[in-house]
DNA sequence: GCCAATACAATACAATCGTCTATACAGTTG
DNA sequence: CAACTGTATAGACGATTGTATTGTATTGGC
């Protein structure tokens, strides 16, 4: 991605920064809570919090709407790293499916503040960040439709419109996931069961109805 | 459910209420839209709309909180209500899980601000109203699975774990159906026929699963 | 007709918001 | 050294927020 003081000098004569764009995302995930979402955040809140003048913001960011998309973005890079990792430890004794929804789970205790935001703040919000957070999902649609096809061709079990299972699971863990999150901690392993049965019932399903098709098809 | 003024007396001298509990929730709805959520609603503006005095929305709610748990009860009601019409009018030719998706889809379609709510906003706000968005959706889920086993046993065919099966496709249609509403006109259908698939899928996988089940322990 | 109860309006308050302008500071460059 | 430049700050503006207080209009029972 490209950061705002796009037109930058070789040799930057002038005062040092005293505070990075990170640093205000920092602040802003420091600010950020089960019961505090992104678009109830103020600037103002957040240059305090940073530690900075308010107009100070304006030098890293345009509006809190670029700082929300810009956490949106990491959080999908980050998710995405993670179930990456998770699916290449998976081996042939633990499904594929069962260690990516293992690592999705972890995340979510880790109480990953980023994770908070891509999974409860795709519907509310400015049209920039639901874009966002639409495009993060698309991108875990696409490598999950890959994961698939592969699981298929290799067990030999058939599948119905992988793209659309693909979509399927990657929506339905992911609200899921954003209910799990407001819940005490020891009902939270009950659910996240239910999520991973959930998973098994679908790709049940396309397998079935891919077999099914084919039969018709004879 | 309840009124704000629970102390009535018997005889009610006094002027004669200007507005109800329904206008304002006529007025809040009326600002409602798809840019535009309840969570940020402030009162004044409520208020304004309605045509009252700031103050006087005290009469009717105690803040825009209980606002916010009326209106997301009252879209519970009306999609249950219309959810229930749907179930009733499926006959053996159109199937039910046809017949229920097509009802919520139009009414997705007739841009039902109460609609809009129930939707998206089940993630953000306060611990009430995520409270009351729950229990509404529960509300779906046990008549859902009433509606499966019912369907089950009609058609011999075997259903895995109701409750878990109805969980699913209820969080899978709400969260497709609020990117639905971000959707232009033309791509809506697209997506509907999708989520009629997913829903299949779902049960698809549920019968499977059952049919597994049942081997293992003949 | 009067009284008490009620519903609403008017005004005001402190707090917060996003943003504007002007200014002080810290480096680099000549 | 002085001049320049980009950074951060200070202060203020107008708007808006939720709410407390106070006042006024209207109604029904006596």
């Amino acid at each position: 991605m490209s950061s705002i003081p796009a037109k930058k000098s070789l040799v930057s004569p002038g005062r040092k920064p005293m505070i990075s764009r990170e640093d205000i995302i920092a602040a802003a995930l420091k600010l950020l809570g089960p019961s505090r979402s992104v678009s109830t955040l103020s600037l103002r809140e957040v240059a305090r919090e940073a530690g900075i003048a308010p107009n100070s913001f304006y030098r890293h960011f345009r509006d809190m709407d670029e700082l929300a998309v810009a956490l949106i973005d990491m959080a999908g890079e980050s998710l995405r790293q993670i179930i990456g990792d998770a699916r290449q430890r998976a081996t042939l004794e633990v499904s594929v499916v069962q260690s990516c929804t293992d690592a999705f789970m972890e995340q979510l205790r880790a109480d990953d503040r980023l994770l908070h935001i891509l999974l409860r703040e795709g519907t509310v919000g400015s049209d920039a960040f639901k874009r966002a957070v639409e495009r993060q999902l698309s991108f875990f649609e696409e490598e999950l439709g890959q994961d698939l096809i592969r699981l298929a061709a290799l067990k030999g079990s058939g599948l119905c419109q992988p793209a659309l299972t693909a979509k399927a699971i990657t929506r339905l863990v992911f609200t899921m996931g954003a209910t799990v999150l407001d819940l005490p901690r020891d009902k939270q392993d009950e659910l996240a069961a239910q999520i991973v049965k959930m998973v098994r019932m679908i790709i049940a399903g396309t397998q079935t109805l891919a077999a099914i098709g084919a039969k018709k098809t004879d």
